[in-house]
DNA sequence: ACTAGGCAGA
C-alpha cells in the first residue's frame, strides 16, 4: 500500500512532488526545498567535501529520500548514490537501487543503467536474485521498463562472470513475465556453454523459444555450439532445422560449428559427414572460409585420414582459401602422430616457403610426436635445438618432454627439468604438476605423489579433476578403495565436478577388490550426479561381476548398455570373449557373444 | 558465435 502511493508519487509527474514539498515548505520551520536544491547544486558541481560536511547533520538515506522526493534529475541521484557507497560505505536498500533504475529508465539513460547494474552486480552480490526482482515489481508496474532492467541485470551478472546468478535472473524474468532480449540471453548462452553448464544452456534456449524472444543468427550458433560441445550432435543437428524453419539462414559459422562438432568426436570415422555439410554449404551458397578447412584438416588428421586431409588442403589452395600456420600445423601434428616425420620435413619447407613461421605449437607437434613414438633421444635433441637455437617454449613444450621422461621412468630428468622452467621465466601449471604425479604414481610412490599435490596447493595452482583421477586410480590400484573414496568426497568439497573417469576408476578399484555391490553404489552415485554411465562404466562392472563368477548379472548389465543404446567397443568383446572361452565356448561371431546367460 | 600443441580410466 504504502510503496504503490509512493511509486505513483514518484513516477507520476514531478508536479504531484512538488506541490507535496511546497506544502511542506509552507509548514515547516526550515525550507526543505531549499535544503535539497542546495544540495543538488553540490552534487552537480561535485563539492563533495562540502556535501561530507552537510552529511554531518543529515543522514544519506534520508538526502537520497529527499532528492526522490523533489523530483531531481536522476543523473544527480545516482551521482549521489554512487558517490555515498564509494566513498562513504553506505549501502541503500534494494528499494532504493530499483527507484533510481527507473527513473533512469524513464529518462532512458540506458548506458548509465548498464554501469549502475554493472557496479550493483559486482558489489551488491549479498542481494539474492530473488529479492531484486520483488524489489523492482514493486517499485513499478511497467513490464516495459522492468524488461530492460531484468534484461541488463542478467547481461550484468554474466559479465561479472556469474553466469549461474544470471540464469537464475533469467527465469525469474520469466516468472514475472518479462521480456529478455538477444543482448542479454545470447551472453548468458555463451557464458552458460564456456562453463560447459548444457543442460541450464538448453533450458535457456527452449524458454526462449517459449517466451517468443527473437533469435538471431548468433543464438543459434552459440546453441549449436554447446550442443556439439557436449557431444550431442543429433540435437545440433535438430536446432539447425529448427532456425531454417523460423526463417533464420545459417552461415559459414554455424556450418563449422557442426563441422567442429563432428571433429572434436572421440570417435573413428566421425568425419563421415562432413561431405555432405560440404555439400549442403556449398548448395546453400556459402563459401567455406579458412576456418573450415582448418577444421576439416585438422579432425581428417585426428581420424588418421591423413589422405583425406591432404585432399581437404589441395582443395583449400584451389579454391584460393587463404592457408595459414593453423592449416599446417594440423598437419604437422597428423603426421607427427603416424610417425610419419620424413613428410613432415617438406611441408615445413613449403610451409617456408609460403611465407609462414612456424611458431610453438609447430615444434610441440613434432615434440610430441616423437614423445609417442618412445623416440625420447630424438625428443630431447629437438627440444634442445628449441631453448637454444631462439625458439620460445612454452610450458606445454616442456610439458610434453616431462610427461615422456616420467613415461619412461626418468623422474630425475622430469624434475630437472621441472626446476629449469623457472630459469626461462615459465611457471609450471597443473598439468606439469599431474604429469609428474602420475610418473610417482606409477613407480608406486602415492606418498610423494600426494607431497606433490600439496605443493601445487602451496603454490597457489589447483588441483583439477585429473589429479584426482590419477591420485584415486593410484589408491586403487594398491587395493585401497575406501581411502580412493575419501579423495571423491574431498573433490566435492573442493567445488570440482568428478568426470566419468573418476568414477569409472573408484568403481574399477571395487571390482578389483570384488566389492560388487560398492561399485554398484557408486554407479547409482555418479547417475545420481548427472554422469550417465558409459560404456567404460559397463565394462568395468562387467569384467567385475565376470570375475566373480556371476555370469547373470554380467549379462544383465550387457542387456542393460544395449537398452541404452550404448554400443560395445573392443574392450567389451574381449571381455565377453575371454569369459566364454573360460566356459569353453567357442565363440564365433558377434551375435553370439551375448548368449551366455544362464550358464551360471 | 567457429579453427592448431601436452596430462587421467576398461
Amino acid at each position: 500500500m504504502l510503496l504503490n502511493s509512493l511509486k505513483r508519487n514518484f513516477f507520476h509527474g514531478k508536479t504531484f512532488s512538488r506541490n507535496k514539498l511546497d506544502l511542506r515548505a509552507f509548514c515547516s520551520a526550515d525550507s526543505i526545498t531549499q535544503n535539497t536544491s542546495t544540495i543538488e547544486e553540490l552534487i552537480r558541481k561535485q563539492r563533495w567535501s562540502k556535501l561530507r560536511t552537510h552529511l554531518k547533520t543529515t543522514n544519506p538515506t534520508s538526502l537520497l529520500q529527499q532528492l526522490f522526493d523533489s523530483g531531481a534529475d536522476p543523473v544527480l541521484i545516482l551521482g549521489f548514490f554512487n558517490w555515498s557507497t564509494r566513498e562513504l560505505s553506505m549501502t541503500y536498500s534494494l528499494e532504493f537501487a530499483c527507484r533510481l533504475l527507473h527513473s533512469l529508465a524513464n529518462a532512458k539513460m540506458y548506458p548509465k543503467m548498464r554501469s549502475f547494474l554493472h557496479g550493483f552486480v559486482k558489489n551488491g552480490s549479498f542481494n539474492s536474485v530473488s529479492s531484486i526482482f520483488h524489489a523492482l515489481s514493486l517499485c513499478s508496474d511497467s513490464l516495459c521498463d522492468n524488461s530492460i532492467i531484468a534484461d541488463m541485470l542478467v547481461l550484468a551478472y554474466v559479465k561479472n562472470m556469474k553466469p549461474r546468478l544470471g540464469f537464475e535472473a533469467f527465469r525469474r524474468a520469466g516468472d514475472y513475465g518479462l521480456k529478455l532480449s538477444v543482448l542479454s540471453c545470447n551472453p548468458l548462452l555463451n557464458a552458460l556453454v564456456k562453463e560447459s553448464q548444457s543442460e541450464s544452456m538448453e533450458h535457456v534456449y527452449k524458454e526462449m523459444r517459449k517466451r517468443r524472444i527473437e533469435f538471431d543468427v548468433i543464438s543459434f550458433n552459440i546453441v549449436i555450439n554447446g550442443l556439439c560441445k557436449a557431444g550431442k550432435l543429433n540435437k545440433a543437428s535438430d536446432v539447425m532445422e529448427d532456425m531454417k524453419s523460423l526463417g533464420v539462414l545459417p552461415n559459414v559459422i554455424t556450418y563449422n560449428t557442426l563441422l567442429d562438432g563432428y571433429r572434436k568426436k572421440a570417435k573413428i570415422g566421425k568425419m563421415y559427414k562432413a561431405d555432405a555439410i560440404m555439400i549442403e554449404m556449398a548448395e546453400s551458397g556459402i563459401s567455406p572460409n579458412e576456418i573450415t578447412f582448418n577444421i576439416l584438416i585438422d579432425g581428417f588428421c585426428k581420424d588418421g585420414n591423413i589422405s583425406a586431409a591432404m585432399k581437404a588442403f589441395e582443395e583449400m589452395k584451389s579454391q584460393g582459401v587463404k592457408v595459414d600456420v593453423i592449416t599446417y600445423n594440423s598437419l604437422t601434428n597428423g603426421l607427427c602422430s603416424c610417425g610419419r616425420f620424413d613428410e613432415v620435413v617438406g611441408l615445413h619447407e613449403q610451409m617456408l616457403c609460403s611465407g609462414l613461421k612456424p611458431n610453438a605449437v609447430t615444434y610441440n607437434a613434432l615434440l610430441n610426436g616423437y614423445c609417442k613414438k618412445k623416440m625420447v633421444d630424438q625428443a630431447r635433441r629437438l627440444f634442445d635445438d628449441i631453448t637454444n637455437q631462439g625458439m620460445i617454449p612454452t610450458v606445454v613444450t616442456y610439458n610434453t618432454m616431462i610427461d615422456v621422461y616420467c613415461k619412461d621412468g626418468r623422474m630425475e630428468d622430469a624434475f630437472m627439468l621441472r626446476n629449469s622452467m623457472l630459469d626461462k621465466g615459465l611457471l609450471p601449471d597443473i598439468s606439469t604438476y599431474n604429469c609428474l604425479i602420475t610418473g610417482l604414481c606409477r613407480k608406486g610412490d602415492f606418498e610423494g605423489a600426494k607431497n606433490l599435490k600439496n605443493e601445487l596447493i602451496n603454490k597457489g595452482l589447483r588441483a583439477d579433476c585429473v589429479t584426482y583421477n590419477i591420485l584415486i586410480g593410484a589408491l586403487c590400484k594398491k587395493g585401497e578403495s575406501k581411502r580412493a573414496a575419501k579423495l571423491l568426497d574431498e573433490m566435492f568439497k573442493v567445488g570440482l565436478n568428478p568426470s566419468h573417469i573418476t568414477y569409472n576408476t573408484l568403481m574399477d578399484g571395487y571390482c578389483k577388490e570384488g566389492n560388487l555391490v560398492a561399485a554398484l553404489n557408486l554407479k547409482t552415485r555418479m547417475e545420481k550426479e548427472k554422469k550417465l554411465a558409459n560404456i567404460v562404466t559397463y565394462n568395468v562392472l562387467i569384467k567385475g561381476f565376470c570375475q566373480k563368477g556371476k555370469l547373470k548379472e554380467a549379462n544383465g548389465l550387457l542387456n542393460e548398455l544395449l537398452e541404452k543404446g550404448l554400443i560395445p567397443n573392443q574392450t567389451t568383446y574381449e571381455i565377453v570373449r575371454g569369459e566364454m572361452m573360460e566356459k569353453g565356448i567357442i565363440p564365433d561371431i558377434e551375435g553370439h557373444l551375448f548368449n551366455f546367460s544362464g550358464s551360471s
